[in-house]
DNA sequence: CTGTATCCTTAGGGATACTG
DNA sequence: CAGTATCCCTAAGGATACAG
């Protein structure tokens, strides 16, 4: 057995991470180097205030991110992407990967890809083979 | 820049496993076996007919999964993880060992884990400051 | 067994105005 | 600037019956 049913952490991140808005959240954390309430509104997704607050708020419960006010500038606040936020970018990676394979669009930093690519990638088969086995 | 806005895999890979049905279906044929639409039906998340056949058809429309007949019996159809949909491993993979770091009561196949581990935990902090240089 | 077809309900989220 | 508070609306999805 891979994992113990009710147990499943695929259920677990998708109850992390599983909405719409909480990756795109992320990512511009991670690839864009927003901070601010502002940056995520101004992002292009068009979030609007009330559910970007909820998403932020879910996101610090869950100690993905944390908020706290610039020292410099009382008013305001910074968000920053705590280190099991910065554990998420595995997943990014393999997601970004995923998609420069299959969306012609993509257009994915080589260096990161090809690193993806051969860690994992080249292993599928295999691994799907021992997971066969122990199902 | 790490990739194109308006072309972001992140917003891809959501536009296709993105919604909280289609990734525990994959899962459970992945990691369970699943191949028939009473396996998925038995899977005890509650899925009901009319969305699991919705995210059938999708799926197989975006290529993940391919549904055929089964040779030895008409009546059963089989449905497959096809190519691109096998590659969605090494999400579902990083997925896990990220679960087994911060859910307690994830438990994952050690070997897989570690090799997730050191392969990109490893170099996380590393990584991100790739990224930061390249805003 | 593998789906459609309906009905119905609710949660999610957009728009907007407002506040500390 | 960083949110809260409403209002409203629609799309997603549960339950169920039925069909090929």
């Amino acid at each position: 057995m891979i994992y113990e049913p009710n147990q499943c952490p695929i259920r677990f991140g998708l109850g992390v991470f599983g909405d719409h808005w909480s990756l795109l959240i992320i990512r511009d954390m991670m690839f864009r180097g927003h901070t601010r309430f502002q940056d995520f509104l101004d992002a292009g997704e068009g979030i609007s205030t009330n559910v970007l607050s909820d998403r932020l708020s879910r996101l610090e419960a869950q100690q993905i991110i944390s908020r706290q006010k610039d020292p410099s500038n009382g008013r305001q606040v910074i968000y920053e992407l705590t280190d099991k936020g910065k554990d998420l970018l595995p997943i990014m990676l393999t997601i970004f990967a995923w998609a420069e394979k299959y969306d012609p669009k993509t257009r994915v930093s080589k260096e990161l890809a090809e690193r993806i690519r051969t860690d994992l990638f080249g292993a599928r088969d295999e691994i799907l083979a021992t997971i066969k086995q122990s199902i």
